[in-house]
DNA sequence: GTAAATTATACAACTAGACAAATGATAGAA
DNA sequence: TTCTATCATTTGTCTAGTTGTATAATTTAC
């Protein structure tokens, strides 16, 4: 199915840091050899990416001395680091538990499999409580999560976070007032076709997937949950500033 | 009757050619028109074995050069890598129980643009040393990375860091014993052409990308890094996530 | 007879290696 | 200083070989 030409990528890459001012007007770029390099390739098909770049007038080579920036080229700025909204991680975990503009989609019981089981710290087939939603952030959709509570601990949770939309309020109509997250795992994976309906991108496109466990202050589990993020909106962002001298 | 089909014999007799070493590991197989040759059958015959090797992992063809064997038989399963304040690569491979290894790709210097200068509190414009460099575990490639140094602090980095081909080791030769993760953002990608030549998945496959600033003991940047990781093999990890209790 | 497997052919994309031609830097001699 | 010879580096060109893909014809199995 035609992929797309190596030779083609090259030439977008070294245009787009071109753009982004990474190689200025008049400067020489790394040698062919160089960028065969580190783009992991047969210096030719470097040579055909320079030779594309040269035809569009933004580099002219000089044979013995290197390829050079033209003097006079205006390149559109690309789009290739989209990087649009930064959503904290802490803000989006909890604005996805908060789910201020949030969609519920269905509470369901059901009874848990072996990872969930081992997550949750309860048996392979006890009963849990399956809470999936969509979380919008200026109404575009943000996440998809799937949050697993233990059904003995919170029998009546499907009723009270139907009507609460929110799992914060509706640990705390259970009498947990505090909560954490005891581990996180972060994955990227590739969009199924519910997937992409939901968060409004193409099937195949990158998501980020976090699966993670909240605990209770005593440190028992009290939610298995699995996000998924559109990747080209949504950027995770850790600051590890405090955290050494321990508050 | 049910007869075995060709392309079939021909894929176990190339398995236990494998198996039984005649085929080194990293080596390169026959080109497909000498297997074609050597079995009697049609070049495209040969191709359907290979692609059957290729689905389980045991070889590894690339366009123009040939066909060879990959360094690891069986699929693995995903790596942890754990996002902490301190960070090795190493130490985080030796955890997830896989032998590190890198290979340098290239060092090249040229000039800031606007993020890398934000992310290492220089400016626009003042040099960098850029060093790319491809991460293996057990030989499978997990992550490219990018890693910006300022040109003026480090001025005789690209020397050091082909020698010592790592960055801890870089650092300590600058007199810089302690450096911690000041940030770290995630986001999904695609895999553009080189990139899914580099970690060996396909075009468009997910991937993880995380951008992070290194600071010194004093908190001054020192590294600004680019990763890509194979969405499929690896997953980041945060254990007990910094925790601010907000005022 | 039909569908799948195999063959046949051609071209595109990429790699590999070698060598020529031009450049830039350095060192040595006038 | 100035000129020159030399050498490593870099781009330009060529030949050959390898995998990837597309299309169609032919054989084989049921």
């Amino acid at each position: 199915m035609a992929r797309t030409a190596i030779w083609k990528s090259i030439a977008e890459s070294l245009e787009g840091d071109i753009a982004r001012g990474r190689y200025a007007i008049g400067a020489k770029l790394p040698s062919e050899a160089q960028l065969a390099a580190t783009f992991g390739v047969n210096r030719h098909t470097v040579r055909r990416a320079l030779s594309d770049l040269s035809d569009q007038g933004l580099v002219h080579p000089r044979r013995g001395a290197g390829v050079f920036v033209s003097t006079q080229c205006e390149v559109a700025p690309k789009a290739d680091y989209p990087l649009g909204k930064r959503v904290s991680f802490r803000q989006n975990l909890r604005a996805a538990g908060r789910a201020p503009s949030g969609e519920q989609l269905a509470v369901t019981t059901r009874r848990a499999d072996a990872k969930e089981a081992e997550a949750l710290k309860i048996e392979v087939g006890a009963l849990l409580h399956v809470n999936d939603s969509l979380s919008l952030g200026d109404g575009e959709p943000l996440s998809l999560a799937r949050s697993c509570f233990p059904a003995d601990r919170f029998p009546t949770l499907p009723e009270v976070i139907r009507e609460t939309g929110s799992v914060t309020e509706t640990f705390l109509h259970f009498g947990i007032t505090d909560y954490t997250r005891a581990w996180t795992r972060i994955t990227a994976t590739s969009a199924t076709a519910t997937q992409a309906l939901h968060l409004r991108v193409n099937e195949g496109d990158p998501l980020l997937r976090t699966v993670s466990v909240n605990v209770d202050a005593k440190g028992q589990p009290v939610e298995y949950g699995s996000s998924y993020f559109a990747g080209a909106r949504i950027a995770l962002t850790l600051d590890s500033a405090p955290d050494d001298h321990n508050a």
